[in-house]
DNA sequence: TGCCAGGCCCTCTTTAGGGCCTT
């Protein structure tokens, strides 16, 4: 039995020193909303010392520089408080690949181990969005005239933006294909359609 | 020594190559 409420989710987003927790790097920020029944009930944002300095594009893209992190908690003791933040709730990033490596990566070093499934609205959005100019999140924001505050490449502003996106995705299931109370699980599934399945999938689920 | 992410997805594909997306 699923112990996380159906209608709840926690949308995350990673900073990382780079990208892969295999060649070394390490999360330096974790930023996370808490959706329940389509609303951000709850924000989780630490900054997180990964334990070594970081690189100049690093500082430049993510305007994380080493002294902010020079005071921050370990990733351990932030992780720590990261697992109570999601429990067993289900997942969501954009290009959740991405995320989920230096998810496992850093709750590896405290031993956690978590149950909700991961969702990727990058693969979601891909199927829906066809038309869109690239799937990367800000072009999405503004394609979708998502809400922001013009923030980018700072984990909280992501992981609301990538909220949104969600929300948006499922309201569009429900307006433009029909789909009534479009659920995680449907778009999970949508995830592993084809393109060209897609259309002709909705109907069929929609019932049209 | 030399290399160095990893997975999805499309196509001039499948005995492969390259763009996209995340930091």
């Amino acid at each position: 039995m699923p112990t996380s409420a159906a209608n709840t989710l926690v949308v995350l987003d990673f900073e990382t020193t780079g990208l892969s927790p295999n060649q070394g790097d390490r999360a330096i920020e974790i930023g996370a909303v808490l959706i329940e029944d389509g609303v951000i009930t709850q924000r989780f944002s630490e900054l997180m010392n990964p334990g070594f300095r970081i690189s100049r594009f690093i500082e430049d893209y993510t305007g994380i520089s080493n002294q902010m992190l020079r005071d921050a908690a370990p990733c351990n003791e932030v992780m720590a408080r990261f697992a109570d933040f999601i429990a067993d709730h289900n997942l969501v990033a954009h290009n959740a690949a991405f995320d989920q490596r230096f998810l496992d990566a850093e709750f590896a070093q405290i031993r956690h181990r978590y149950l909700g499934q991961f969702g990727c609205s990058l693969l979601v959005a891909r199927r829906l969005y066809q038309a869109a100019p690239n799937h990367q999140l800000g072009t999405l924001v503004r394609y979708k005239q998502l809400p922001t505050d013009g923030t980018f490449h700072r984990a909280l502003a992501d992981a609301e933006m990538t909220g949104h996106l969600w929300l948006a995705m499922l309201a569009d299931l429900q307006q433009e294909f029909g789909v009534n109370a479009p659920t995680f699980e449907l778009l999970q599934k949508i995830a592993k359609k084809t393109k060209a399945d897609v259309p002709k999938f909705l109907r069929q689920y929609a019932g049209k």
